[in-house]
DNA sequence: TTTTAGCACTCTAGTGATGAGAGTGCTAAA
DNA sequence: TTTAGCACTCTCATCACTAGAGTGCTAAAA
């Protein structure tokens, strides 16, 4: 908690890093005998132990008892992620396998979210979450109307994010495929390119089945700049399930709640991205976060999209002790990988 | 697993009941002298004892260690399933909030189904999966062509069975909304109503950015009718995971990576209950299912839909030591409900 | 013939004692 | 400044022991 300014020796970086590196995979605190046998360092163990007590004192490292080996902190997770981490990047081999994955599926915004959340909770050995992209205010784009049968019919609605929305109406007298078709292009002709409050404005010379129409198109377009609209993506919580921490106890099911039921998340995390702009990945690590239930939990997460047309935010979550190298470069490449995905689809490239 | 045709007496019947009720609800085996205690049975724990040693010679009970309580046997969940439980329906309380939550959704297939899962997960207080309804063979109704920008384009493809796809296309030359509505217009007016082998054979006199469209639209319809193109939403795995048989060990996890990539269950599963048209309810357990891995699960499931319109499957998976009259009740009632609103939804009445 | 009381036997789960092992902190020597 | 040495602490596995629950069997009671 002390947050001191003084600078750590290489030796200290170097002991910090290895105990860090060496928690994360073994999951078992690490002590200065293993450390300064496993790994040739040139000092003995000895050293090794003043070094850790005095990390431990910075804050960097604690122990759960006395007789144990040293763990790190969230601070010296935090520490390791900005100091020591560097520019990390996915191995090459991987990105080829990713991007090959997303030549095969079949092209949309769904199907790419939806293997963007499996892709990332593989990569990063955790669980993932994704919200599809929307604009600041959704606007319309294109509607359809179409007969099913008798008084039923279905409404498509297209907005210019690329997100389609489709809702089922019970009409008040029988209508015909083609008048339906009708109105639908003259709202088409009048409407395109406009988000619900400017419809609402135009709104006056409408036939009441027209207005009717519209009533329910701005009804799915607030409903999809609304917060709770958006739907999250999730995939791979058997990942973080497997990792000792949660293997035992009710802390697995407890993050499996948190993560099926999502709004959680949904609310208060990305509210939270909501204020970023940036494209840069964040790291939220253990207390920090805004989750009280669950402390050993962290974060990695971006915006995704091109400002001003189509952003989301998409992440993965995983215990604290996590490898934050393969979370933030998975996080970072399935990110720009899906930002270029929507800047083609707009158009506005190729 | 001796298949004894011997009629059980009243009290082997109340007393098989009895231990099945008492483990469902505590997890614990069931002692002889707490049994006669607990519910006054009139007979002494000597006599409940020899009923017991007498019911596990049938199969029906066992014990997990000489000095332990009874648990019931498959045979015995089997037994209770088909000759004890009766008829069960869901209080009328929980038929009315779950009516209450199909009104306030939206209406639209997709999230009929979502909240099915939801539901019935909450409602059997188990993990719950539905495949989307579709035909034996998916009839083509209706698309539209909205341009997007440029050469981008959007398919957008209503079966008959209510189902919606789109699709981006990439165009070979620009073309104008005008000129895209007269094409989708066409295929509506020629092929509406046809399976994909059906349009196939009228596909000859296209030109040649209509077959183009036409490939796409059969494209999508194959994958529908393939065993793989249904989508198994999944809902309440955190239900199975709080079951103190999956609290411990690594069977938890195994059941989730079970649960969350479902293939298993989707292929062999899904396939043995394509056999089966009849609308009951199906019980299948333990030992009785198809999973290798994962001996002590339980699936209560159902086909739903309207026969020669479109059926989907739901269903819900849980440990053997389930509450069936829950499982049970809570699936017929929610495959009625959405068998009623895909009735409905086809216009064939109300 | 059926039920029950009694009793010996078995197995689990919890408790406490014990010892090995790993790790720490401190001191004094290198 | 580093290291060797050492006392100390805490965990974890093991073992012995006990209480408790439950069974199966036998013989008496209904």
């Amino acid at each position: 908690m002390t947050m001191t300014k003084e600078k750590l020796s290489n030796r200290q970086k170097l002991i910090l890093e290895l105990v860090l590196r060496e928690y994360v995979t073994t999951a078992l605190p690490v002590g200065s005998r293993a450390l300064s046998q496993s790994y040739d360092l040139g000092v003995s163990s000895a050293t090794v132990r003043n070094e850790m007590a005095f990390l431990e004192e910075l804050g960097y490292l604690t122990h759960p008892h006395t007789s144990a080996g040293r763990i790190p902190t969230d601070q010296g997770y935090r520490y390791y992620v900005e100091q020591l981490m560097g520019e990390v990047t996915l191995p090459l081999t991987e990105q080829r396998m990713i991007q090959h994955q997303f030549h095969q599926v079949r092209q949309g915004m769904e199907q790419w979210i939806k293997l963007a959340a499996a892709v990332l909770a593989h990569t990063a050995r955790s669980a993932a979450l994704i919200t599809a992209p929307r604009m600041v205010e959704s606007r319309f784009k294109h509607i359809e109307l179409i007969h099913v049968h008798g008084l039923g019919a279905l409404l498509v609605l297209v907005t210019q994010a690329g997100v389609v929305r489709q809702e089922a109406l019970t009409l008040m007298r029988p209508l015909s495929q083609a008048s339906l078709s009708r109105t639908a292009r003259r709202l088409n002709d009048n409407f395109s390119g406009l988000t619900a409050r400017e419809i609402n404005t135009l709104a006056s010379q409408l036939s009441p089945f027209e207005s009717e129409i519209v009533a329910v198109v701005q009804s799915i377009l607030n409903e999809l700049d609304k917060q709770g609209g958006r739907e999250v993506y999730r995939f791979g919580a058997s990942n973080v399930l497997s990792q000792p921490e949660f293997a035992t106890g009710d802390l697995g099911q407890q993050f499996l709640a948190l993560f099926e039921r999502g709004t959680y998340l949904d609310q208060n995390l990305l509210q939270l991205l909501d204020v970023e702009t940036s494209g840069e990945v964040r790291v939220i690590i253990g207390t920090e976060g805004l989750w009280e239930e669950l402390l050993d939990l962290s974060f990695v997460l971006s915006r995704y999209g091109v400002n001003g047309i189509a952003t989301g935010t998409l992440g993965v979550l995983g215990p604290t002790r996590m490898s934050y190298e393969r979370a933030v470069s998975a996080v970072r490449y399935v990110s720009e990988l899906l930002s270029n995905l929507i800047y083609e689809w707009h158009g506005l490239q190729d």
